[in-house]
DNA sequence: GATCTAAACGGACTACAGTCCGGTTAATAT
DNA sequence: ATATTAACCGGACTGTAGTCCGTTTAGATC
């Protein structure tokens, strides 16, 4: 059994912080709000850097000196809603959270990455564009990639249980996912159906 | 029982072929050799359009004109490398080719093509790289696709094979393995082993 | 209040993919 | 040989992410 926190998406101020300049506060709050309404506006592909630092009213540096990267931007403007569904599959009532048995527990967080990808997925595929390491060591993608091989371990599958829910996250990427849903019209409960045979062929008799 | 035909990378001419001019088959040529000399010397990630229209002493419209992006280049560059692979698996001898059981086939698949992301890896993921359409759709990717889920079929997995298939792909994605392999250390055996677990447990009892 | 300094700022600059269009040329017809 | 023309060519141009560095300023110290 592990001991489990919630990661910060994006840890703000390292450790021992030395809190940061009003200016630069003020700074993070427009940029913030404007990211948020640019996104309202047309859509995260059509958002561009340029877009935000004019509306924010503030220099291009600045944008970038705040959230490192476009990529960087869409996790912190994904960041609260990453924290809520981690708060769920970890803390949450049954069968997604603690209580029901892992079988029933990687159905459940299926179904639920698959909502989550419906809701926010082009954010998502934006926070991982371009770079491989985002995709794939995130802060909230190893946590849910963690998740699973609990899950796994718990149900039995003993054999190199990390790797295996390494194959299993791949199929819920929110790029394969959104291409899925978006592209092939595949509506939300056939994936989530599939998701189940999947997982329950896979548990099946430890 | 399908019929199936070897998928042309880049289809080279569409249709009724009005046959290409000789300075355009030139150029073609220069420019294939020169990508291949810059992406020996350099690598592909620091590999740039630019480099190959100074290199292959071309103008940029022309690289643009012939391979329309770069992700198309690298498609090039892969193609013969992909065909063959093509070639084994639906031509070539068992366990690979047909002759043998589905799982065996399924094993033998798998561990094929993380051989082809070791070696061809780069390229690969660079022919998708900034274009889910190009990752999720694009001819060799559709066509294993399809041979998963014929694979399935046959082992008697009627429950949505197609979806299976694309789950069962994403683990095998160039972008996933070569992470795995090179971020993470993860030995080519241990992502075989992985996923002939992962098919067989799948595959159990029909 | 004056001084100091590290942090924050802004916007010009670079790198790269991809587009555009006026000029050029290979192939064909005459 | 000459004319014709559709395909081809080059390279200047655009859009966007990300960097750099001289300037400004918040906030702490005296």
């Amino acid at each position: 059994m592990f001991f489990v926190s919630l990661i910060p998406i994006r840890p703000e101020l390292p450790f021992g912080a030395p809190s940061e300049r009003s200016d630069a506060a003020r700074n993070r709050e427009r940029l913030l709000h404007a990211a948020r309404e640019l996104v309202n506006e047309c859509g995260v592909d059509a958002f561009t850097m340029d877009m935000l630092a004019c509306r924010a009213d503030v220099g291009k540096g600045t944008v970038f000196r705040r959230f490192g990267s476009r990529a960087g931007l869409m996790m912190t403007l994904l960041s609260d809603s990453e924290s809520e569904f981690q708060r769920q599959f970890i803390f949450g009532p049954p069968p997604l959270g603690p209580g029901a048995p892992p079988l029933e527990r990687l159905i459940a967080f299926g179904e639920a990455r698959i909502k989550f990808v419906e809701e926010f997925g082009e954010l998502a595929r934006a926070a991982s564009e371009h770079s491989p390491q985002n995709r794939h060591d995130a802060p909230p993608v190893v946590l849910w990639h963690r998740h699973i091989e609990m899950l796994l371990r718990e149900a039995g599958l003993d054999r190199d249980p990390w790797l295996l829910a390494l194959s299993l996250g791949a199929s819920l990427d929110p790029e394969r996912v959104l291409h899925s849903l978006r592209e092939h019209g595949i509506p939300q409960e056939r994936l989530a159906a599939s998701w189940r045979e999947l997982v329950t062929r896979l548990l099946k008799d430890g």
